[in-house]
DNA sequence: GGCTCATGTAAAGGTCGTTCACATGAGCTG
DNA sequence: CAGCTCATGTGAACGACCTTTACATGAGCC
């Protein structure tokens, strides 16, 4: 593998051409593999087949490469979540559920960028763009809260959706750092990280008031039978929301 | 700034006398002030007025020490949260929410074994000793849930206290990791971390169909029922768990 | 008093982050 | 095309850190 770097170095001569971008993509994989913590500036520069000095030449210092990734990671994260969201299609329940699951899988699938953005030490006012991207995908939960909310059942008093959009973010994120994510995934569960969000994001909102009686969540993989908004039945799947117990 | 090496050294006599003790001291206070990441096993050694080299006699290696104080923070979150859990009095949904709270605090009040255990890339199964710590304390939530679980309303399935425990944990965890330390803390919010929890238990409380208007529940396998002022401060007010909109 | 071994030290090698003076060459200007 | 300029890359150097190694110290025990 060690060829690759001459090889490289006499490819393209004494400039790189898009030095920046190679800078990002290997700190993505170095992240990916050994953390944040574990990354260094001077391997993401080796593995761009550059000298330890020219990295300076694109980043201030290693921390703003590191939100710089981070900071791109809030924007793939707001696209994957606004996807999920699809605009509370079929319906809102569960389009909402979507994005939970969106949340988990963005977590699971995208290890470098999550860690970048969440559990690297990054502040997240580091940078203004940094905390408008933050504060874009958070507004993609927050807008799911609020026409949640606005369907809370007559009768209840309507939650604020902030504090919804808070609620589920808290779940999200807490599920993805404690059980979803290296060595975190270690510890032995009962049943998989979707599954114990799908739950408990069911459960709460079973809490708010919402009909949440729909089929049992991972047993059928298929689309659901789309439920009207206005959820008729008033009961609870023949398990709950867990399932039933084997 | 250097006789003060000098003068302790002339104080201690080559022999600290009780280097280990002390290097997990000091290395407990920079990780408050800096972090895990930011902490240095130099710096350690320095403060405790000893040679870069002797703390190798007493840990192998950094994350060696470093795994000592995530498995003393974890010996003294268990201490912390059975306290709290003051075996479910006056009733279990109090002392349950209690849990929580004292969740909270010691994430607010112990950043740097906060940091060590869940943000310090530290594996839980780094050694035993270290998993054993963990198990213990999160089987305090378990035991909680277990007591919990076994009040459900009669007429609904009885939730599994496993996955219980699991979400409360998560959103413990996800609260103190998002909005309750360091620059996390930054995010502005509609409410504080704490009442964002109380709220969030609540909810997922009355979602598994535990009465939540801490009346004592109609179905006395209960321990004595006590005035619902106290412990929380509050039963659920009129508005629902969270609060009145301002 | 003398031995032994846990505990501490100094020195050295390797890696990093970061800076600085200098090199290169792409692109503009004429 | 010649020449200039400036963004971009290089190499060397500094100090800090982690860790190992050979050596020093002295507390506890015979």
């Amino acid at each position: 593998m060690s060829w690759r770097k001459e090889t490289r170095r006499a490819e393209r001569g004494y400039h790189h051409g898009n030095l920046k971008e190679a800078l990002l993509q290997a700190a993505l994989g170095l992240i990916a593999e050994k953390g944040a913590a574990g990354f260094t500036f001077a391997d993401a520069a080796r593995m761009a087949g550059v000298s330890a000095a020219a990295p300076y030449r694109h980043f201030r210092d290693r921390d703003e490469l590191l939100s710089s990734i981070a900071q791109r990671g809030f924007e793939q994260f707001e696209s994957r979540l606004t996807a999920a969201w699809d605009d509370g299609r079929p319906d809102t329940v569960t389009a909402f559920e979507r994005v939970g699951r969106a949340y988990l899988a963005f977590a699971r699938e995208e290890p470098a960028f999550y860690n970048a953005m969440f559990e690297s030490g990054v502040p997240v006012d580091a940078n203004p763009a940094l905390q408008a991207a933050s504060e874009r995908a958070f507004n993609i939960i927050r807008a799911a809260a609020e026409r949640l909310a606005a369907l809370a059942p007559p009768g209840t008093p309507r939650p604020p959706a902030m504090m919804m959009a808070l609620h589920i973010w808290s779940m999200a994120h807490g599920v993805a750092s404690l059980f979803s994510r290296g060595d975190a995934a270690r510890r032995k569960l009962p049943m998989s990280p979707d599954e114990l969000l799908e739950a408990e994001v069911l459960i709460y909102l079973r809490g708010l008031g919402f009909p949440t009686d729909r089929r049992p969540p991972a047993k059928s993989a298929e689309p659901p039978p789309v439920p009207p908004e206005a959820s008729s039945g008033s009961g609870v799947p023949p398990g709950g929301p867990w399932g039933k117990p084997k």
